[in-house]
DNA sequence: CGATCTCCGTTCAGATTTCGAACTCAGGTT
DNA sequence: AACCTGAGTTCGAAATCTGAACGGAGATCG
């Protein structure tokens, strides 16, 4: 399989990476959420090349993550904001942001602290059922095909 | 930056994906959460190259993620297997899961469901905070530096 | 007015990664 | 003896990424 083969995949995960499973796209949108919004923003905080920032954003906002618009005129300028389908995106980078603390802050502690704001404590992610509100673990979790399993596949 | 200085940055996000945030690593990740266990299952199902599996396969198991053991001899063959801290990622599966079948599933629906086997509803993820239960989204999330922000860099 | 600066890219040669396909090796099967 | 399987390794060709320079549209400085 090749990379831009993914999305057509059907599966959820696969399609998800095909848009945001690059090497630098999660941390553009780490950046993104952290309130960064210029290219040359990005470009500066990541250090890496200029090309890779222009081609990750270009994907992200042909895919309706980020949208690009004008800040001003003369000249124009524009920035890169997170669209209603980007901030969905949130939950990815909490759990990523959750595991990286876990098992890979020092004994000095997590490197960031996330208020939240509807209790102004300091916090973590927590899975829970859609459902039932129970907290969900891997071994909580059974799955099997769903409607849309073979739409593509089976096109014979 | 280089993608092997990621792993340095104070950052839960950037250490993560220095381990995770490969092209294919993530979805070797969704296979084993699906029971996938034997190099020729990942490689068969992913189809990419062998090498590729290879070089992934050693990294998790490097970094305790995923577990390598004997399953038979003569001759000897082995499994990879999920470890405690590999079962953690799962919210990142699930949070990816569910961003592609709120924006990639077609009229079908999602390809695939999953049911809690706590309640034995097919359910999605959901993010509530550690501290009050309240559900999360990305307004409600305020960063700022904690105790291990700057131990890498400050060490003039 | 000319020189320089900023922001946002584009271009391109060279380095690095990834790919596909073949090869290896150890043991089992027919 | 011939063939099969699982689990890799090797290697040349193809794709991707990098750094560094270049462009251009306007602002600012002297």
């Amino acid at each position: 399989m090749k990379w831009d083969e993914l999305a057509q995949e059907p599966c959820s995960v696969a399609r998800s990476l095909a848009v945001i499973g690059d090497r630098w796209t999660l941390m553009i949108l780490r950046d993104a959420f952290l309130g960064v919004r210029r290219f040359e923003a990005f470009q500066a905080r990541l250090g890496i090349s200029r090309s890779i920032v222009t081609e990750r954003l270009n994907l992200l906002v042909a895919e309706g993550v980020l949208e690009r618009r004008p800040y001003q005129d003369r000249p124009v300028r524009h920035e890169y904001r997170l669209t209603a389908k980007g901030l969905d995106l949130h939950p990815v980078i909490m759990t990523i942001v959750d595991w990286g603390d876990r098992h890979y802050a020092g004994e000095a502690g997590p490197p960031m602290l996330r208020r939240h704001k509807g209790c102004g404590c300091d916090f973590h992610a927590v899975q829970v059922c859609s459902e039932c509100g129970e907290r969900v673990t891997a071994r909580d979790v059974e799955a099997r095909p769903g409607p849309g399993a073979a739409t593509v596949r089976s096109f014979t």
